[in-house]
RNA sequence: GCGGAUAUGGCGUAAUUGGUAGCCGCGCUAGACUUAGGAUCUAGUUCCUCACGGAGUGGGGGUUCGAGUCCCCCUAUCCGCACCA
């Protein structure tokens, strides 16, 4: 029988879902092995051979795991809540709930095709009531516990209203704790809450009608869709991600990532130590009051009103030549003069109404104004003017700076744009003094010595930022300090398709609906769009109220608030459910907790993540925040959630074209024969109507009706097509759906062929050219177990010694491969090894069993087929045991030398691995070829390298 | 601008991690079997040269007996961040 893959897949993926060979128990006498793909937002587009890369190689490790005796996890399921079923919705009217089903079952469909090993019986589905029952338990948790700064973790916020009852400290306006309204109460412990509502600057995406992530808007734009975004304040959740900034830099020691990954966070993060210093205002003309917490929650510890700044650079203070506030600072109505005012108002009017591409493209683009006021210097006592500017951001730091032009580029361009003095006080030898003014850049490098700088002139920068903030904290006026990049998340949607926050309002203050309430489910609402009141999608449903005595929604039209309470209209974002969705696999039916102690106790985490980069500064820092806070409140058992991870490149398209001649659009001329790019019109053509770049005419002429009557200049009778690589998409016809390749070439051989199109982390263009190559390859290997008329033939005589070699190799060479997920380089094996045991014409079973083995993560489908051939239909090759390799039939028996001489002044001979420097010398001085070219003298040198080789240097 | 990565035949890539550069596959060339082949098999295929030979891992320098691999300086491409004080 030949190699008939569509008769042997379906059957075996039949089998293994009979046999449940791939269901998975949570305990097991066997080791532990969790391996996970990032699970799949299912798109109205389907698969294309892109996504399945990573689960390919994801599986290949997994199965190849389990035939090394370990119980493995590896799971799917879908990221189902998400823009686009929404904006789908809003233009059809079709509730997302249906067509995210209808695009799952597509993807189900198209993923079993392949022959994944998961464990189906535990898939999770974000949308799902008894799935996001438990993100909103989360939820809840995070509004009800704390950040302890002291213990470094979450704590229980009664925690926290226990010690307030205690101390006497006044809090807000003087009052104590306990001399609080219940308003004022649960309005300060918003301030603490890891879940919170607050007025916050968010990204504000008016086409989309909703919040977005920093993580979500790229150049000012929205990654999905495009769309412009613009800077607002809103009050909106936020998670305290921050909270946990530290412990996220700190825990990528632990973790097994790429380096160029672990740097991505680690920017993201923007870690940056420095200091906090408190600057006195000088402002006799203004109307400054009393000293005034400004920000971080910090209270002025000066007796005369003063704001705080951010720098890294506090040795560069005797440098400061202005001071620079953001345009939403606060302090800026009370202290610009009178004179400033107008002038002032309308900078902040304008810098406000920009839009946030507008600011970022013109960044080079130097604007401000003078409040009139001035700051002292704490350590020269001298005064200082107050600017405002857009380069001082108010998400950063305190949203005001010490301006040293000397040594910032921005204060540079700042000084000389205002002509405002700049003053040298960092020089790079300690005499290098030269007059600022002349610079051509400013001298911003953290190396060199401090100079005219008071008590620290003459020390290098270091020790200089150091003795400052010493001093500055000897005195009183600020301290050592750490600011971070990262910004708290933006939690709320105004969207449709997302889970329901479980909180309702109670007289404005949010209250969490109790826990054995939940899930609170979505409502079906009639439209997908704002209300006309611009209220969230949900606006629209009529029974979207709390009854706390019933503990049940009901209409809102009952709204009375005494006892039912309106409902919060926004839902969370996408990243709500993917945040923990790793840990619910590992007990998914669980209808009394997230997961059960049990469970997370047998398998800890991800051992393995595969995933695209494209995570890098959202899901991978959110998920590794929630599992962080999980493991506060005692839920999961290790901080960092994934110990190994794997980032697969992308997948891109390659775009065939057509050249239409610009004076006679009937006419298409082959790639080879366009003598001038202007005279001809690229067209993107269909890449399923080009083989290898050769042209499909007839099927050419089919695909749209203007190219009926196409004519055609052919190169030796074939119209060859250029191509580029781009983007895979459906506008550029060159998606490449996976169904087709499994159903001309097989499952085995897409799996195969990806792999082998390179390194599984690489980027690179898709290119069906060459998986012919791995087809031939399968075919060959068929071959391997069935004689010249094609029926199943092995025999149990001995291998030789030749065959055997070819064995052991190759089991150890996919081994290594497997180990250090080089998955290109074990598909070359496997062709070496075919066609080496076609050349030795083995058809024996103690070399062919192993070998079925060995194939199977890769070509579970042929690997299954041919072990039940040989086993009588007994058994699965999957409850097989990996071969192992025995090193002594890599070795050659005999201890010959081959030589060669280089031709120069060296010999380069080869030595098996184990042998000694002596011997290897000795035995290398016998030999003929020595005495012949050393001509009978002694070399120079000779040199042993371990392993194998000897250089002579005559 | 800052940070990270990459650079090898016509193409995708490999190189036992400092040891004969180009494995495996695609493509191409020639041949065999075929009515035919987008089937199968055999041989060849880094470049220059009829050949002898020579050159060769983006460019330049260095370390080393020996460098695709390590170090320094460029160049190009890709990715991330981007007024982060």
């Amino acid at each position: 029988m030949d190699y008939n893959f569509t008769e042997i897949e379906p059957k075996w993926q039949q089998y293994w879902r009979d046999q449940k060979t791939y269901h998975v128990e949570n305990n097991s006498q066997k080791p532990h092995y969790y391996v996970l793909d990032m699970f799949p937002y299912p798109s109205g587009a389907g698969l294309h051979v892109g996504h399945p890369l990573g689960y390919i190689a994801s599986d290949i490790y997994a199965r190849y795991k389990r035939l090394r005796g370990f119980n493995v996890l590896h799971p799917m399921g879908y990221d189902a809540y998400g823009l686009p079923a929404e904006q789908y919705a809003i233009q059809t009217g079709q509730h997302p709930a249906k067509t995210t089903e209808q695009n799952i079952n597509r993807y189900r469909e198209q993923l079993d095709k392949i022959g994944f090993s998961f464990d189906w019986n535990r898939e999770v589905r974000t949308c799902d009531p008894q799935y996001y029952k438990w993100t909103q338990w989360t939820f809840l948790q995070l509004f009800n516990h704390y950040y302890d700064e002291e213990q470094q973790k979450a704590r229980p916020i009664s925690e926290l209203v226990a010690k307030l009852e205690k101390s006497g400290e006044a809090i807000v306006d003087g009052k104590k704790w306990v001399e609080l309204n219940e308003k004022e109460q649960q309005d300060h412990l918003m301030n603490f809450r890891l879940a919170y509502l607050a007025d916050i600057p968010v990204n504000w995406c008016a086409e989309l009608g909703t919040v977005l992530a920093n993580d979500e808007v790229v150049n000012g734009l929205s990654v999905r869709g495009g769309y412009p975004v613009e800077r607002k304040l809103m009050r909106q959740w936020s998670l305290r991600i921050t909270a946990y900034a530290q412990r996220l830099v700190d825990g990528l020691e632990q973790v097994d990532w790429t380096d160029s990954l672990k740097e991505i966070q680690r920017n993201w993060i923007g870690r940056s130590e420095g200091a906090a210093v408190w600057f006195p205002i000088d402002a006799p003309t203004s109307s400054v009051d009393a000293p005034t917490a400004l920000f971080m929650g910090q209270v002025d510890p000066t007796p005369v009103p003063s704001f705080e700044i951010f720098t890294t650079r506090p040795d560069t203070i005797f440098g400061v030549t202005f001071m620079v506030l953001c345009p939403e600072h606060e302090l800026i109505e009370k202290i610009t003069t009178p004179e400033q005012h107008d002038e002032v108002m309308a900078y902040v009017t304008w810098a406000k109404n920009r839009s946030e591409r507008e600011r970022q493209a013109e960044v080079k683009k130097v604007s401000g104004v003078f409040t009139g006021a001035y700051a002292i210097n704490p350590l020269t006592e001298e005064r200082i003017p107050i600017w405002v500017s857009d380069y001082v951001l108010a998400g950063y730091g305190t949203g005001a700076i010490m301006a040293v032009p000397a040594h910032d580029s921005r204060d540079f361009a700042f000084a000389r744009h205002f002509d405002l003095p700049i003053r040298q006080v960092v020089a790079t030898e300690k005499d290098a003094i030269s007059d600022p003014n002349t610079w051509e850049e400013s001298l911003d490098a953290k190396t060199g010595y401090s100079v005219n700088s008071g008590f620290v002139t003459g020390m290098k920068v270091r020790d200089a930022i150091k003795a400052v903030i010493d001093k500055i904290e000897e005195m009183g006026i600020g301290h050592r300090t750490v600011n971070y990049r990262l910004r708290d998340a933006a939690f709320s949607r105004q969207r449709y398709w997302g889970e329901p926050f479980p909180i309702y309002y109670k007289n404005g203050i949010p209250c969490p609906i109790p826990e054995e309430c939940l899930p609170l489910l979505l409502p079906d609402i009639s439209e997908y769009k704002p209300t006309a009141t611009g209220e969230p999608p949900l606006g629209h449903a009529d029974v979207w109220a709390w009854d706390v005595a019933n503990r049940k929604v009901v209409s809102k039209s009952m709204i009375d608030n005494e006892t039912v309470f309106p409902l919060e209209l926004s839902t969370m974002p996408g990243f709500a459910g993917s945040s923990g969705y790793y840990l619910r696999y590992m007990d998914p039916h669980n209808d009394k907790a997230y997961f059960s102690p049990e469970a997370v106790n047998y398998w800890q985490k991800v051992d393995l993540y595969v995933g695209g980069a494209e995570h890098a500064s959202g899901h991978l820092i959110y998920a590794r925040f929630w599992n962080k806070f999980l493991h506060d409140i005692g839920l999961s058992v290790v901080e960092e959630p994934f110990q190994k991870l794997v980032n697969q490149g992308m997948i891109q398209g390659r775009s065939n074209f057509v050249y239409r001649s610009k004076t006679d659009n009937k006419l298409f001329i082959s790639k080879g024969l366009v003598k001038d790019k202007d005279s001809v019109t690229p067209i993107h053509v269909d890449i399923n109507i080009v083989d290898n770049d050769i042209l499909d005419i007839e099927r050419f002429k089919e695909w749209r009706p203007e190219f009926a009557d196409a004519r055609f200049e052919l190169e030796e009778g074939k119209y060859v097509c250029g191509w580029e690589i781009e983007k895979m998409s459906k506008s550029m016809f060159n998606v490449q759906n996976p169904d087709d390749l499994v159903a001309r070439y097989g499952a085995d051989t897409l799996r195969m062929y990806e792999m082998f199109l390179g390194p599984v982390e690489q980027a690179k263009p898709w290119d069906t050219k060459g998986i012919e190559g791995v087809f031939r390859f399968f075919k060959k290997f068929w071959r391997l177990y069935h004689n010249e008329s094609n029926t199943f033939s092995i025999c149990d005589a001995e291998p030789t010694k030749a065959e055997l070699k070819v064995l052991h190799q190759t089991i150890k060479k996919v081994t290594d491969d497997i180990e250090r997920f080089s998955f290109n380089t074990s598909v070359s094996t496997f062709m070496i090894c075919a066609n080496d045991l076609a050349g030795l014409k083995c058809n024996k079973r103690a070399v062919l069993e192993p070998l079925a083995v060995l194939i199977a993560p890769f070509a579970p489908h042929i690997a299954e087929e041919l072990w039940h051939l040989m086993h009588n239909d007994n058994g699965s090759v999957c409850d097989a045991e990996w071969p192992a390799y025995d090193e002594k039939y890599l070795v050659e028996d005999s201890f010959k030398y081959p030589v060669s001489f280089n031709g120069k002044m060296r010999f380069t001979i080869d030595l098996p691995a184990d042998v000694q420097q002596d011997d290897a010398v000795a035995a290398v001085r016998a030999t003929d070829d020595f005495q012949k070219w050393t001509a009978g003298k002694e070399p120079k040198k000779i040199i042993f390298v371990p392993k194998r080789i000897i250089n002579i240097v005559c």
